[in-house]
DNA sequence: TCTGGGGTCCTAGGACCC
DNA sequence: TCTGGGGTCCTAGGACCC
């Protein structure tokens, strides 16, 4: 007999947000927003800030005068502070089940197949509430057959006042309507795109997804968009994913801070991204056999000459290696770098990644390998423990200019001795 | 002056193989 | 003149996610 299948979805409400809040208590009842890296897009809004009308996504420098006016508190992006806050809730989830599937820094799923039906609305209560009184994070929490529904349902618990945060729809005679009240672009999977060919179609919210021909939708749109539609009919089609397989490609990309305009300011910023790939490749044991470059121009700027360019390097062994990575990327740029331009944005993205024990060594390279790689270890070490960039390669600049900028950035509040919150 | 960053999965089409 | 069918692998592009 197989088990009954039951997800419960907990996500963090305006999780930026809020982790700003806990260490600003001052700061309890006030519109609240967290910018995008070098400050450019507005990516979370507290609940105060949302009723203000204030759009995600919008241009920072567009809209700042009037969140002036307003009285709006505005943050630059604090990962550091977003990353622990996120292991701190993660490790209380791990308490109630062991079936944890971290879907991103403010969600996750848990299954609750182990558990009796009749408790699972305590249950997602009493997450909520340790959640809140012990990292002072306010979550909700959906609770349904499939990760869809959850979806779904905790939308809907976040919404709702009367659900308090909380909503079981677990064999809920309310599933019907709360398919019904939710737009096709509010789906788990559908997006813009997908939204407006189904309306064509006379598709119109979730209720209508759920009731449409299967053939048809597997034709047009393919077996992803098929398994949602099993999903809202509460059919499980997506398992829980608790041990994500290492990732595929590992990229760093940024904006600048300002333009770049010579190639020695690019190879510095791509051989810093270079760097931070190298230190996420080994964070997750693995190698790359190939790395893409790519540098380009501001899009947004019509009135200015617009060059873009990318060049994959393949290795010839395998490899995480720092300096070994930065020779790479700084020998790209000199091949697409092209001078009379203004440079917005540069990327490193490691392909071909492989596990690190699985390398094929060259004969003869093993012994100096084995130095880089003792090299890199010790480096980490020194950036784990002091912080990042505590020891760096000198090909990444001293303190340049290009870097993005993050002027209204909060103390790393619980990961930097030197900036834990003081209380008098 | 100022417009994020880091991912995943699926599909279609081409190259190549027997 | 005739010119199959099936499989794999790779890549680019599209759509989506937070």
């Amino acid at each position: 007999m197989s088990k009954i299948s039951a997800f419960a979805l907990i996500d963090c409400n305006s999780f930026y947000a809020s982790c700003e809040k806990v260490f600003r208590p001052d700061l309890k009842a006030c519109p609240v927003l967290v910018l995008s890296n070098n400050d450019g897009c507005i990516i979370a809004r507290s609940a105060e800030a949302k009723a203000l009308g204030v759009e995600m996504g919008a241009p920072y420098f567009k809209v700042r005068d009037e969140l002036n006016r307003m009285g709006v508190r505005v943050f630059s992006s604090n990962y550091e502070l977003y990353g622990d806050m996120s292991a701190r809730v993660m490790n209380i989830l791990h308490q109630f089940s062991p079936d944890v599937e971290v879907y991103s820094i403010d969600e996750a799923f848990i299954g609750l197949s182990g558990f009796p039906e009749r408790e699972f609305g305590a249950i997602g209560s009493e997450i909520k509430r340790r959640i809140y009184r012990w990292t002072g994070l306010p979550v909700s929490v959906g609770i349904a057959e499939t990760k869809t529904l959850a979806k779904i349902a905790n939308r809907i618990a976040k919404k709702s006042p009367k659900a308090n945060g909380v909503l079981d729809l677990f064999r809920s005679k309310f599933r019907e309507k709360a398919l019904e009240s939710t737009n096709l672009v509010d789906i788990w999977g559908v997006g813009r795109r997908l939204s407006k060919r189904l309306r064509c179609m006379g598709i119109h919210n979730a209720l209508d997804l759920s009731r449409a021909d299967e053939n048809i939708i597997r034709k047009e749109f393919g077996v992803t968009l098929l398994r949602t539609l099993l999903e809202l009919g509460g059919e499980s089609c997506i398992p829980l994913d608790m041990m994500p397989s290492p990732k595929q490609g590992i990229c760093s990309s940024r904006s600048f801070g300002k333009p770049v305009e010579s190639i020695r300011e690019m190879k510095e910023a791509v051989a810093t991204y270079a760097t931070l790939v190298a230190e996420k490749l080994r964070a997750q044991s693995s190698c790359a056999t190939a790395m893409d470059i790519y540098i380009t121009t501001n899009r947004f700027r019509e009135d200015e000459p617009q060059y873009s360019a990318h060049l994959t390097m393949t290795f010839p062994v395998a490899t995480a290696n720092t300096s070994e990575i930065i020779g790479y990327a700084v020998d790209a740029v000199g091949r697409i770098f092209r001078e009379g331009y203004r440079y917005k944005k540069a990327a490193v993205i490691a392909m071909g990644i492989v596990p690190a024990d699985s390398v094929q060594l060259n004969l003869f390279d093993t012994a100096r390998r084995e130095r880089g790689e003792a090299l890199n270890a010790v480096i980490d070490g020194l950036n784990n423990r002091f912080g990042r960039d505590a020891l760096k390669s000198a090909s990444t600049g001293i303190s340049p200019e290009w870097q993005m900028r993050r002027d209204m950035k909060s103390p790393a509040y619980t990961t930097r001795w030197d900036e834990l919150p003081v209380v008098y």
